[in-house]
DNA sequence: GTGTGTGCAAAAGGTTTGCAAGAAA
DNA sequence: TTTCTTGCAAACCTTTTGCACACAC
């Protein structure tokens, strides 16, 4: 359903040059029934092992950064020497599986009310996110 | 009230040779009344900026890690491109003031219960993270 | 004395930047 | 042709590592 020229579209609508490298990686992050979590690295690597194309490292961040920017990615908050990305850009939270670094979506809907009782004058709320822990048990 | 043979007897206890160097980090880190929220570059700047005292940062990074190995701080899950420490050992969560960078801590008893309805077959929950964000509303 | 810890500099890993060449408008 | 984008390498920052020397026990 997500062809070439949706995304054509959705670069040109956001005000983003569509051009071959931003419909590449566009393909790979959006073209997919469920929720893409991704570094960097490891977005480099799909597109140069897996696709075997070749984009500049610049070039990637540029990109991630300017759909991130425009909305199209979240920045997932976790404590990490590399930034994750998350193509599910709904409100919702994450699992984190210490065991092999593998996240794991939480939808709003699968948690409790959440109730902060501590107010912060002067100060408004953006947002609320809740990292879960998990590792396997053996 | 935390002199020096305190953080000499804390560090001895867990299997620390209680060193210069680490005494000295302890009183910056220990002696306050607040909880304490930094980066290694912000505690090395600390040292050499106001105290005035040379520590080496390889010895700044070691000190730090094994006492965070030791429980005496924790880490806060935060996407930065840094690593932030926390004197608060409690089980707790934060506000992030993306104006400013600054954490505050936000209690256990200033949330609501949270309850997490969606179970990971064959994991364990070692930990539940909010992270409230917010901003200086002007 | 033995085993740890420190300090320095170098290395490593992720991310950003400057700039010339290339592509889109 | 004007403006934005790409690609490369160099630069940057935080963090880690190797190793000789110093200190704690």
């Amino acid at each position: 359903m997500n062809n070439n020229s949706n995304f054509v579209e959705k670069l040109r609508s956001s005000g983003l040059r569509p051009t071959k490298q931003r419909i590449k990686i566009c393909k790979v992050l959006f073209n997919r029934k469920e929720t893409f979590h991704f570094t960097i690295g490891e977005l480099n690597q799909f597109i140069s092992k897996k696709l075997g194309e070749k984009i500049s490292l610049a070039t990637i961040y540029n990109a991630v950064s300017a759909f991130k920017k425009k909305g199209f990615l979240k920045e997932i908050s976790i404590n990490s020497d590399k930034t994750y990305y998350d193509t599910n850009i709904s409100n919702h939270h994450h699992f984190y599986n210490e065991s092999d670094n593998q996240l794991i979506d939480l939808e709003e809907k699968e948690i409790g009310k959440i109730s902060i009782k501590k107010k912060i004058p002067g100060k408004k709320i953006n947002s609320v996110e809740i990292l879960v822990k998990i590792e396997n048990n053996n």
